[in-house]
DNA sequence: AGCAAGTGTTTTACTCGTAAAGCATATACG
DNA sequence: CGTATATGCTTTACGAGTAAAACACTTGCT
């Protein structure tokens, strides 16, 4: 149904609902609906990716150093690399890997703590704190656009029902201690 | 602050609004919509496969092995790998390196196209078949708990929101050939 | 004090994806 | 026909992440 798809706001199908079409006639008792949302997450996620780094690639940082300098810049106080980790939500030995190569190109500094010499203590230098500030505007800029296919009405309600399904799921998933 | 945090519909804050708050204590000039979209969908593709390929794990399979699968056995009939590539959205090496697994596992097999013998012909084995039509249904129902946070009728509108985006990011960058 | 157990960080060995080069084959065109 | 170019796939060299072990230091117990 509805396959006519020639919708009167010029809606054009997505590949996720190719497949999900595909599956059901090979199995047609089974509940798709989760793909709909999984599976478009996920292709979204490698979409924007793929195509929306490109200004941070432009300064040569990938997303993931990007993130970390973004943590330090935005809670604006030294970070350890622990706590660096759990803010950007990466292994404490990719932190370690993406700190080495961050502090060789001048854009972080540590120290060592004073009291408790296990742990260090990483700051941004005033080269990184300038280019954070300095990709943030292009870099948000550049997202603006990608989304701009929706009109900002939808984009709001995406991002809040996005927001509900990521508070249950890190409710869920993210701290399971009950 | 807001420690109390319950909201009226129970609402949890998610970390991707915590940090959207942070920037714009540091930039309050700055419009951070487009994080309330990205951050999340990043967020939760990745929360989604860290937790969500469990039953996938059981099975010896990371997704994007599945994904070859799926693609094998949705589609109904065999695909060359170029046109696997396509399918997963995956680059035809690493198609070509998981190919080789999946072969030597016994869930695919080839066979040398006789009119052009660049081309090869991938399809499932019975077993690849066979594992596919097993995992699918686990997969899917531990799928639908993992979005069972959130009530039938948003997941409807989350999913058709995410089809519109998802829908213009690949007609403009998955296909940027005008 | 001295030693066991715990914690913060780094190192090691490994896996997996990618880009670019390479190989085999097909097609186009003089 | 034969050579140039294009195409399909694989190989190679490499970069980046991970889990588990290792390391360095602290804390708690006796």
């Amino acid at each position: 149904m509805t396959a006519t798809n020639g919708g009167p706001t010029g809606t054009r199908q997505d590949t996720v609902a190719a497949v999900v079409r595909q599956w059901q006639t090979v199995h047609p008792d089974l509940d798709t609906a989760p793909m709909e949302i999984i599976g478009r997450i996920n292709r979204c996620a490698a979409l924007l990716q793929q195509a929306e780094d490109a200004p941070l690639r432009r300064a040569g940082l990938s997303r993931p150093e990007f993130d970390l300098l973004g943590a330090l810049r935005r809670t604006g106080h030294e970070l350890t690399p622990s706590e660096l980790a759990r803010e950007t939500f990466s292994s404490g030995a990719a932190v370690t890997k993406r700190l080495k190569q961050l502090t060789e190109r001048g854009l972080v500094e540590r120290r060592g703590d004073t009291r408790d010499r296990r742990v260090a203590h990483v700051r941004l230098t005033d080269a990184g704190r300038d280019l954070v500030d300095g990709i943030l505007p292009e870099q948000l800029a550049y997202e603006t656009g990608v989304l701009s296919g929706l009109d900002p009405q939808r984009q709001g309600e995406l991002a809040s029902l996005l927001g509900e399904l990521l508070a249950q799921l890190e409710g869920r998933l993210g701290a399971p201690r009950g």
